[in-house]
DNA sequence: ATACTATTGATATTCATTGACATCAGTCAG
DNA sequence: CTGACTGATGTCAATGAATATCAATAGTAT
């Protein structure tokens, strides 16, 4: 079916993509790197080029299949764009990412686009902080 | 008076570090990259070493005297803090910055990061669009 | 099956950022 | 004011993410 998918958005559907879709529809967690892409299809066997990875997800991501973020400290992850849109929750510690939705800023951020005069194209919101099980470890860990 | 600033947050009050608040004083747009930050200071004709540039505004942030910020697009560019907190619109096509302060928001941030049981640290707020005279521009070259 | 073209993989390369280290400048005691 | 201690600097090398190059290869439509 992903087949029929790439096509649709002007791809060919080729190995290494198919691939990539299948591991992101797959893995647990939802956010990963261009490098754990990589890493992740080495491990199930399937050999695939770094260079191929960001290639694909990038042309993904242009095809709207797949979004980009660019979380504090550095590198950028991606996630497959399936439901609603959302907003990130990022643990500094452990760099857990979680998701949530919250009607009155996604409607606030409407607001200020306009009263700038503004056309919104997109917006990004991150929350950092530590996460509960992160918080417990330090208590544990300090003494 | 920089130079009590810079001692006051454990830092010696240095040639570059005081080159580099002063221009970050002074300088009209508000946000630089290190690199531009370097650049200027060469144009003035003070010889910093670029990593220099990048130590002390580290340094600078971690002192909480400036802030850090990464928009889409990879390197990250730098704001003095002065005044109160604020977030960013910012204008997908001639990459204005706009600067702009919603309790609502800010109030709604605290409570996700609350109900997710995390500590909040920081948090990041862009907002993408096309600003008022780009937006004006747009309608007259389409024709 | 064939031929055409987009795609791939390996590698080299860019770019931002950081590390290493010998030299230098601020600071503070005398 | 001077010296001496220590942190700060500049140069240059090194990293790491991401992109460009390009010959070889795989999809696709005929």
């Amino acid at each position: 079916m992903n087949n029929q998918d790439l096509k649709k958005v002007g791809l060919k559907a080729t190995l290494p993509r198919l691939k990539i879709l299948e591991l992101l529809e797959t893995v647990e967690s939802r956010h990963m790197s261009a490098e754990d892409v990589y890493k992740k299809l080495l491990e199930m066997g399937d050999d695939v080029g770094l260079a191929t990875v960001y290639r694909v997800l990038t042309q993904f991501e242009s095809a709207g299949l797949v979004s980009r973020h660019h979380f504090d400290g550095g590198h950028s992850v991606f996630e497959l764009n399936q439901g609603a849109h959302h907003d990130h929750l990022v643990c500094d510690q452990c760099g857990k990412v979680e998701e949530f939705l919250e009607e009155t800023i996604e409607h606030c951020q409407h607001k200020v686009a306009e009263k700038f005069g503004y056309k919104m194209t997109d917006h990004s919101l991150y929350i950092y902080g530590i996460c509960p099980s992160c918080q417990k470890e330090n208590k544990e860990t300090d003494s």
